[in-house]
DNA sequence: AAGAGTTTGTGAAATTTTTCACAAAGTTAG
DNA sequence: CTAACTTTGTGAAAAATTTCACAAACTCTT
């Protein structure tokens, strides 16, 4: 199959592009929708068709972590799914901390999908009296001064900010302080941390622009 | 500057990269921080130093779509502003829909971000009896069955998605059958619609997913 | 008004990402 | 077992995107 140069394959050796990523988390959405629908195998092609790329594209992204198929059969829908999710770091539970219990952050802490993919909110702060001390979808608010203690405790991981724009870099500076390497923040308000943080930024305006842009340029 | 072809200028003739729209929209969160800290001017490098990337990116960007700076000086904050607004069609107000009145629905309702963009939630559905006829955030909840005569009425152009996975792919069929042509979809779920409805995802777990990845091969 | 100093806009080069195309490896049918 | 199919995995080509590098254009100082 290909060519054998003979030399070892290094996996994991060669710079992942994000795109590739971003890819491997909607193979992931597929294969469980084919999952779900009785497929036990699948190919290339038809993950590619699902999401309108191309199929070469899917093999590419996949045979840079290894080889997961058989020729002549595909892959089988199980294991691939597997294999992704160990790709991603999705076969561990992550701890996650969420700050600010307004309207998204409420939302947020309702959502299935974050517990389905392994991420599980075990801490919430805010800094409102009125709700510190409450349950929100079954956890306690705490009060944000107790950010640190909590978080050590916990060995939270990851952090994800919903607290209105102007305090996003005071609650980025009191996580990076905790000892969290990777922050999801939903605040608009660009902030910046230590270079040994991870930060993603969710604009939800930005998808919303997007569209716009299109819009108001059809049939040009 | 640069070498003059005796060409003329077609702006908007060649394909813009879809990477190129997103950083438009940055630009903007930029542009707006700069001029509330009272800059009346900005340059390239500004803007690609606070958003990380190469300043020629900036510049490469913005030629896609005309001249807006001035060589020695660079930019007006404001008026490079405006421009991008235009670009990106922000200088009108566009009337959205929200169909699903839960959690995130919810929230999404009483997100400031997207009425500050332009973006006017005018029709909220749900399928629910007890929501409808209640008010969130001042907007009457409709009948999911009125939504057809409710957008026509009223011009909606986007539709904003947030009902439980299953739902999806139906709400969204409703949407295109009431001549929306751009669909934001928050649930879930793939969705398929026609080719001339520009269709936008927006994964939350994607992102927390993309950190899990960076979190677990840290060190690697 | 001339010279020093900036910064744009943009071809061209470099880099990255995607797509092509095909040998190899597997399956299935007879 | 063999022949006809199918699909993977991957070099190589193509395409897209980013970065470089610099002439031109403008400002500011003296």
């Amino acid at each position: 199959m290909g060519k054998d140069t003979g030399e070892e394959k290094l996996v994991r050796k060669t710079k992942i592009p994000e795109t590739t990523i971003a890819r491997l988390s909607s193979y992931l959405r597929v294969l469980d929708e084919l999952g779900r629908m009785g497929f036990d195998n699948t190919a290339s092609y038809q993950l590619a068709e699902e999401l309108d790329i191309n199929d070469s594209q899917v093999r590419k992204d996949l045979s840079l972590f290894g080889q997961f198929g058989k020729p002549g059969m595909g892959y089988e829908t199980t294991k691939l799914k597997r294999e992704i999710q160990k790709i991603l770091g999705l076969t561990r539970k992550w701890k996650v901390a969420l700050i600010g219990v307004g309207n998204l952050g409420s939302a947020l802490l309702a959502y299935k999908g974050f517990k389905r993919q392994g991420f599980y909110i075990v801490a919430v702060f805010d800094n409102d009296p009125k709700k510190i001390g409450k349950k929100w979808a079954g956890i306690v608010i705490h009060d944000i001064t107790q950010l640190k203690p909590i978080i050590r405790k916990e060995r939270t991981e990851i952090g994800i900010i919903t607290v209105p724009a102007p305090a996003a870099q005071e609650v980025a500076n009191l996580l990076t302080k905790a000892g969290i390497k990777a922050i999801l923040n939903f605040a608009p308000a660009r902030i910046s941390v230590p270079k040994d943080v991870r930060l993603s930024n969710v604009d939800l305006s930005l998808k919303l622009e997007n569209l716009s842009f299109f819009l108001s340029r059809r049939g040009r």
